[in-house]
DNA sequence: GAAGAGAGCGCC
DNA sequence: AAAGGGCGCTCTCTTC
């Protein structure tokens, strides 16, 4: 070899060259004539059709690029099906073709690329590399195809699903509280409307005709794009294949100008622009990742879950309970008994049996602590990730991450609920070899962006000590505490007077939301009026935060939306706001705001996180978690600290925002350094939670 | 037998 | 009358 003594990286970079010497060439070849281009679909299904596509690509000036893709999965059903739901094998993707819709001063040249034919993938790099605007609509699908072929996704997209969705925060809501009463059968029938709309109102259809555009397939899209999970894998593209194709990518490309300027008016294209439209990409790579749960330890947590729920179920059947998950039986069982005098009703009127409750007179019978283990053994029992059920062809997990899926703008994960995960439960989460897991959470960063927000300096300053909850209650609790104490660092404040600092946190939350004294009594364990007076305090000590809330609220539900930085979560109507809504309107400010200061972050980051071989596997809201080589994981964990804290601060100067990381256990996800909660779980369910 | 409502519990 | 916001998911129970 005459590389003999060079670097391995220089060897292989020399290769390379070698390789590329024939494609690369300076001298120019003939010109295309646009007209001739434009007006038909061009199918690219070999080199020299390639290079055509790529000349008028890089000849043409450019407006904007929709794309669309076809593709179907290795396999011919899901991994997973329940009800309306379904999972699939996101990496197991078999592309067959990929649309090009090029807007040119006006005119339209259209390509359909077959992305079976090997040698004409880097030609469609070539044009994704331009620094031009592509448009999607529900860019997971479009990734996924970038990511399985190999090629590297476009510097600027725009999703146009999820344009529409930001434009809907708030009209659609999950779960309205139950307040039926006065609104009648006009409620209940456009609950059932919400619903539906919810659920179809994104399609790529449903979109174009709201903005009086059609879609050229538009009653057989469904079906169409179905035909393709079956289709065989070396067939011909048909010409109705080609064309529906075709016409998704021309779509997009037709309704951006139209969306774009209805995003304008609803004053949130900065936003989406600066901060959505990259994080819609960045989530779709935290998917592509995915998690890998850690088989055995699954293993073992199923069968000694099963067997502890067995036992405890046998000692409940004792008392004649059947079922130990009714909580119908076990209403029944209290009310025989007589204990039920002091529990309060659910809205059908029998007694409430949440785990507050119970926990609460759990003296009362020995069958109720008996209940409450049951119930917290029972958790995972059937959750298709813990089964193995969710496990892609890389053997690892990969939740689907709805961008804007809450109203307030923050990201949701399904099948699995990673989000949702019981902190005890991480540690089936575990790190790859040669990997470690580590976290870096925001600390008490909704109160800090409600202070910000809202200018509080007061508050501000409490929260720029590190630790608001203990500069909080140095102010509220000040006559109780010995002056001394009142110059205690953070961390022998909280532990010397930890009850106190405990109070303050759900206390300060509560207010941030809109709780009410009955519900700050409830939560505290204290009377009314020792709630109300807490209350008051904090009422002094921070007038311009809650002036500030109680205004924003009221002006919110006049304006018809709230603010959440520069995305608005709207009212359904102009009606008089209930408190719930008020409420609502209140805290989407502040989780909203939270939640895209925390995607910036995010986006960061992904670029970032590249040079060190590291990538995110989870956002949680205000936590990053993120796997990482194990040489490597401090440092990158520093790293992960310090853009969340910038990224806060870039957003809001006045804020010193406190970020902990968590990397002492790194070959499991873990909450605080408890890599074994699980077994500790198992041996005493109801302690360990 | 499927689908939906309600309750309950997990997370931030 | 209840009494803090945002969610996903599973189970029970009811209904069609």
């Amino acid at each position: 070899m005459t590389h003999a003594g060079l670097a391995p990286e220089w060897i292989e970079r020399l290769e390379s060259l070698n390789t590329l010497g024939d494609q690369v060439s300076s001298l120019p070849s003939p010109a295309l004539s646009r007209p001739h281009l434009t007006g038909q679909l061009h199918l690219i299904e070999d080199s020299e059709a390639a290079e055509h596509f790529v000349q008028a690509c890089y000849e043409s000036p450019i407006a904007r690029i929709g794309i669309d893709t076809e593709f179907r999965y290795q396999e011919d059903y899901p991994l997973y099906r329940k009800g309306k739901k379904e999972v699939w094998d996101l990496r197991s993707i078999y592309p067959f073709c990929m649309a090009f819709a090029v807007v040119s001063e006006g005119s339209l040249l259209q390509f359909v690329i077959d992305l079976r034919v090997k040698e004409i993938r880097s030609a469609v790099q070539r044009v994704l590399d331009l620094p031009v605007t592509f448009l999607v609509h529900f860019a997971r699908s479009e990734l996924s195809v970038f990511w399985t072929l190999g090629l590297r996704e476009p510097e600027q997209i725009w999703d146009t699903y999820v344009a529409e969705r930001a434009q809907s925060l708030g009209l659609f809501p999950v779960r309205s509280p139950g307040d039926g009463a006065d609104e009648g059968a006009a409620a209940i029938r456009s609950e059932e409307e919400a619903e539906w709309r919810r659920e179809h109102r994104l399609g790529l259809d449903q979109v174009l005709q709201r903005y009086g555009l059609v879609h050229a397939f538009a009653g057989s899209k469904a079906e169409l794009q179905r035909s393709f999970l079956t289709k065989p894998f070396d067939s011909r593209l048909s010409p109705l294949e080609i064309e529906y194709c075709a016409a998704d990518a021309r779509a997009v490309a037709e309704l951006y100008p139209f969306q774009r300027l209805a995003c304008d008016q609803a004053g949130i294209t900065m936003m989406l622009d600066r901060v959505v439209m990259p994080w819609t990409v960045t989530a779709t790579e935290i998917e592509w990742t995915g998690v890998l749960y850690d088989r055995e330890r699954c293993q073992r947590f199923l069968e000694n879950a099963q067997r502890i729920r067995q036992q405890i179920g046998d000692r409940i059947r004792q008392f004649g309970i059947k079922n130990p998950g009714s909580p119908n039986q076990l209403a029944n069982f209290l009310q025989t008994q007589n204990l039920d005098r002091w529990f309060p009703r659910t809205s059908t009127g029998r007694p409430s049996t949440t785990d507050r409750v119970l926990k609460q007179y759990q003296h009362l019978h020995p069958v109720i602590p008996l209940i409450r283990n049951w119930r917290k053994v029972r958790q995972l029992a059937d959750d298709p990730a813990v089964h193995g059920r969710l496990d892609a062809s890389d053997r690892r997990v990969h939740p689907t991450l709805r961008v804007l899926g809450a109203d307030t703008g923050r990201t949701q994960s399904q099948l699995p609920n990673l989000m949702g995960l019981g902190r005890v439960f991480r540690p089936l989460i575990r790190a790859p070899e040669g990997l470690g897991i580590g976290e870096v959470d925001l600390a008490q960063i909704e109160v800090g962006i409600a202070a910000a927000v809202f200018r509080d300096d007061h508050l501000i300053e409490d929260f720029n000590q590190g630790d608001v909850y203990v500069a909080m209650a140095k102010r509220i609790f000040r006559d109780q505490l010995p002056p001394a104490d009142l110059d205690l660092d953070n961390q022998t404040f909280r532990s010397r007077h930890a009850k106190l600092r405990d109070q303050t946190k759900p206390l300060v939350l509560g207010i941030i939301y809109g709780q009410t004294t009955h519900g700050i009594a409830r939560d505290l364990k204290t009377s009314l009026a020792c709630a109300q007076e807490l209350w008051d305090s904090f009422r002094r000590l921070y007038p311009v935060l809650c002036a500030g809330m109680e205004q924003a609220r009221w002006q919110s539900a006049r304006r018809g939306y709230a603010y959440i930085s520069g995305l608005r979560r709207f009212r359904t109507g102009t009606r008089a706001a209930s408190n719930h809504e008020l409420r609502a309107l209140g805290n989407a400010t502040v989780q909203g705001t939270a939640a895209l200061v925390f995607f910036e972050a995010g986006n960061r980051l992904r670029r970032l996180l590249r040079a060190w071989e590291a990538r995110i596997i989870l956002p949680v809201h205000d936590a990053l978690i993120f796997e990482a080589p194990l040489d490597r994981l401090e440092r990158v964990a520093k790293l992960v600290q310090t853009v969340l804290i910038q990224t806060v601060q870039e957003r809001f100067p006045d804020l010193r925002p406190r970020a902990d990381v968590n990397i002492s256990h790194p070959e499991c996800w873990n909450d605080d350094g408890k890599h074994d909660s699980l077994e500790r779980f198992l041996e005493d369910p109801l302690h360990a939670t």
